[in-house]
DNA sequence: AATATAAGGTGTATTAATTACACTAAGTAA
DNA sequence: TTACTTAGTGTAATTAATACACCTTATATT
């Protein structure tokens, strides 16, 4: 216990949403808790703030902590102030988003014991969440939803190089509905932020498809350019 | 002083960025301090949330005791935390934007001590203001730019009764940029969301234009539907 | 080798939205 | 009556969005 201003009552957290493609179906990555409250329940990777973090700063930490990823880009999409949505004081969390790649590779380790394990699991198969984070995942989708339609950040969830019908099946996913093939690949094109491989597919059967890569120098240039299904 | 877990070590507070729109320029409502720190200087509407208080709720309490406006809608945009940006300690703070309609009725007064006075101030013409609300409120036009697009905060700054030129400089001082007037109406009309009067504006010299009225229920119906110029 | 399978890849016509652009009409004031 | 000022209007050209179906190609199977 330390004594402080009685201004100073409340504590501040992050709690982050981060959206993973993989195996064709679109995940988000859960702890599974260690701590009370919501102890063995899953829930969004969040933690409080540290003092001398900003916002930003702090949710790269939170995350690394508790999954192990680090060098993430991700971004604050709301702010959660209910007063009683956390059990055990007045918390008032600040929600990140982010998309990544899922590779095979990046193994997740809690570092911190206050969480027994990360996964990734598919959104169509969410568990029950611990505190609101039902609510603040869906908010986040709402977000994406309509991020996405403004382009870029569907390809952060690709592996560096993909094929276009992979691209169509993330916007698929996310938004929830069928695309045209031929219009998708119109518009997705017409951006000019993909660069078509010499390159094929391996390791399918039946025929392969042409390998893409996102190119991030034209992306910079975009701006407020929208997609529109 | 109390004592308190040690996580409850920061303090959250709400600063608001109210737009109205008076004799053709667009202001928004800043407050000069009586306290400090910036005592004497302008700064945002802004106070420390309470224990109590969703953010929602504390943003219109907030409001109401600054200036004594009430009943506004007010939308939350974004949480800013850098670890100095209060010089008393730690401070995140919530920021909300509203757009409302300024009839020279309402005084403003402010119901505490906190602030001398609130007042309506050009945004070209800003002075310097405390704290780092000049971003805050940078955030929050860049904000506005965006939303306006999509079409129905424009009206929130007009009175009942406006013309189509009156909307039409709305838009221009937002978006910072002249606009074709007969593309402006075209798709202003476009949306269904003003119904004609069968009056037209007095006390003008020279031609009076025909007045309008924002149709609240067809707007309801509107979803997502961009405007762009 | 032939065949079946499954996804890859492509074009056009229709409709809707956006942009660019300039004059006449109406009311007020002198 | 005239001068002034803002209101109000339409069309053509361009660009973007949508709807829609077939052939191609690589692999796997017999």
């Amino acid at each position: 216990m330390k004594e402080v201003l009685p201004v100073f009552n409340s504590a501040v957290s992050i709690d982050c949403v981060l959206f993973g493609f993989d195996g064709g179906e679109l995940k988000i990555l859960l702890i599974e808790r260690n701590e009370e409250p919501f102890k063995d329940w899953w829930a969004l990777p969040g933690n409080l703030v540290g003092v001398n973090e900003s916002l930003d700063q702090s949710a790269l930490r939170i995350l690394h902590e508790l999954t192990g990823l680090s060098d993430i880009y991700m971004e604050q999409y709301y702010t959660f102030g209910e007063v009683n949505r956390h059990p055990q004081g007045r918390v008032i969390t600040v929600a990140y988003y982010a998309m990544l790649r899922l590779g095979g590779d990046k193994a997740l380790k809690p570092l911190t014991s206050y969480a027994k394990r990360a996964q990734w699991i598919n959104v169509k198969d969410l568990p029950k969440l611990g505190f609101d984070h039902q609510h603040i995942f869906d908010k986040g989708l709402e977000k994406i939803k309509r991020r996405i339609k403004h382009l870029p950040i569907a390809f952060e969830l690709l592996p560096e190089k993909f094929t276009l019908t992979q691209v169509q099946h993330v916007y698929e996913l996310i938004l929830g509905k069928k695309l045209d093939k031929r219009n998708f690949r119109k518009k997705i094109l017409s951006f000019g932020v993909l660069k078509e491989l010499d390159e094929k597919q391996k390791g399918v059967s039946f025929r392969a498809a042409t390998l893409y890569k996102f190119d991030k120098r034209k992306y910079a240039k975009l701006f407020g350019k929208a997609i529109s299904f």
